[in-house]
DNA sequence: CATGAATGAGAGTTCATTCAT
DNA sequence: CATGAATGAACTCTCATTCAT
């Protein structure tokens, strides 16, 4: 039972080096050894956890990708209302992007980069389902515009993405009248004009 | 005059391997010697044009990040009223990253990622200023929302590196009907509500 | 222990194929690759052991130094007249530089070319204090002449790399009766005369 | 007349380009570009001009060595009694090494490297036979010790060497009652004891 | 004669991965 | 399970040399 902890906490703290050092050089400029020494292993134990490299980042993303969906939807209940359950996810991202900014950055190098395997890829967009159900209840209520997922996502989540990056890199502190504004902005650009 | 166009010619040809092969496989699992052989030149070669590779990536991106302004506002002209310089422009972004989509990937990976030099991600930033003061006008005319630039820029024109990636991918086609649809979602999130 | 040992074994071995390597080749003319093949040690394991080449050379260079040293004081004691004493040093130079002809040859090169770091210089010498503490005792009791030790040294004790070199090139070899004329001419030309 | 004049000044500036460079850097970490550049021609001239590196680097010790040799004997008269020549020819050489020490420290470094063809270092050699005929007439007439060139070579000349190299470190200045000093051991450690 | 541009060969070094312990 | 030592392969970059002009 200790042993099983233990085991968990050394591929936790594999995980998170990677996310964080991924994060500050990139992928390939992260070696295995540097990986090692901040997860307090030794290079060759990263191998019992993981096939190689290349399996490392896949599992790291696949992980990142899941608590950023489970964050996302925890408080969301699929017998709300489509306003108002777009409401709640979209504060859950935005408080996730701009809280677990680690997170969200790893994600955001992840997916405008050809670091992670297609299959990879796949596996981390399935967990977004929920939103998509609700955008197709939204648009057959007539509440959401009827254009395709990628164009509502395009518009109304991944604005996000790009406001957290502006935020790490400092350009900008987003505080609670920028999300009030990003929300509006978000929630116009999707809903059907009456 | 001959040589200096052989010149100019091998430049051009590292700069477009560059941008091919990091597109493909990332920056730092493209070596230099990949790049000289699509360039069809010798290794040391390259080094004759550039400092070395961080130095031809840099470079790369502040040349492209050039072309895709200049042709942002090609057709702009600074006493267009704010509105219809605002679809001008952004027409014109759209058109770039879906038809020049190698230069729009290499932009949205620089932009990710930690592969580019602050100093050059800040020389490429400043070409976007007639963007800038277009909204500055439009804020002042009461016609675009009194939000900053990072939120405008967020919601207006960001989007489009999703759609082209998303594109890039295969996941999508975007017609002429998808753009219009766009356009209506980007004019919609940054023009004041009447 | 034994794994100790073997780390012991592969270190020496490396310095002593750099030793052999740049006295036939010169320091430059030395590839790692070379080295590490004459130690039969991948080139990326000299890396565990020194953190690049010019290390490489100043460890070797720092331990042939004191190997030096070590015999050349090996005898001596302090309390021997300084007549007796200078003889017992300066015959035991005499035999390390014409017995152990490679590490000679080594630190003439090192200390005839800009090969070594002006660090690695510095700590090299301190072990010659022996000999200097000799000196002033000499020149104190009256038996020495009262010059500075770069001139004792010079004509003293460096002849002895001539000559070596000399032997090294197979332009002469230097027998017992040639090295009494040298020792009679190194001593001539520091004792005081009478 | 002119042109003939150009092409000694351009040889004459690699001449001394390389002296001053394998002085600062070493033999192999100078680059034939580095010495094109100071010598304010094309790289590619070199080879108008020498053979390669190898015969860049032989011809300069021999000249070198032959403007070095000329030096020492230009005031030496083969009428002279062997102890006032010896004392002419000593003094010149001190001067040399001493005033010229650029050209001094590059004749070092070749004669403890391996830097220089064997045949060029032969070559270099040959020019010092005055002093070896006045020892010859020396050693003959009872005033020179009776033992090989070599060793008086290493006590009475190449000490020069050492102090030479030791006051370009900046260990040490060598005034004239120096000089005399090193005259006296020099003399000393060679002549016949009475 | 002189050159700048070009390059093939090879340098030092790093790193993902393995394996005896 | 866990490791540190070891490595082959591959990387970036340099340089002596050449050649069209």
């Amino acid at each position: 039972m200790a042993a099983l902890q233990k085991s968990i906490d050394k591929r936790n703290a594999l995980i998170n080096a990677t996310i964080e050092l991924v994060n500050n050089d990139g992928f390939h400029a992260t070696p295995m050894s540097k990986i090692a020494k901040m997860a307090c292993v030794s290079p060759a134990t990263i191998y019992l956890y993981f096939e190689n490299k290349q399996d490392l980042v896949n599992k790291t993303y696949i992980e990142v990708k899941a608590n950023y969906t489970a964050y996302a939807f925890a408080t969301y209940d699929e017998t709300m209302p489509v306003e108002k359950g777009f409401k709640v996810i979209w504060k859950r991202i935005a408080e996730f992007k701009l809280k677990e900014s680690a997170d969200a950055m790893f994600l955001a190098q992840c997916d405008n980069t050809p670091m992670i395997d297609e299959a990879s890829r796949q596996e981390g967009i399935k967990h977004l389902q929920p939103l998509l159900d609700l955008w197709a209840r939204g648009k057959k209520e007539g509440v959401i515009k009827p254009v395709s997922d990628y164009m509502l996502y395009a518009y109304s989540i991944n604005p996000l993405s790009f406001l957290m990056i502006t935020q790490n890199r400092g350009s900008v502190k987003l505080d609670k009248e920028h999300l009030d504004q990003a929300y509006e902005a978000a929630w116009s650009s999707i809903k059907t004009c009456k």
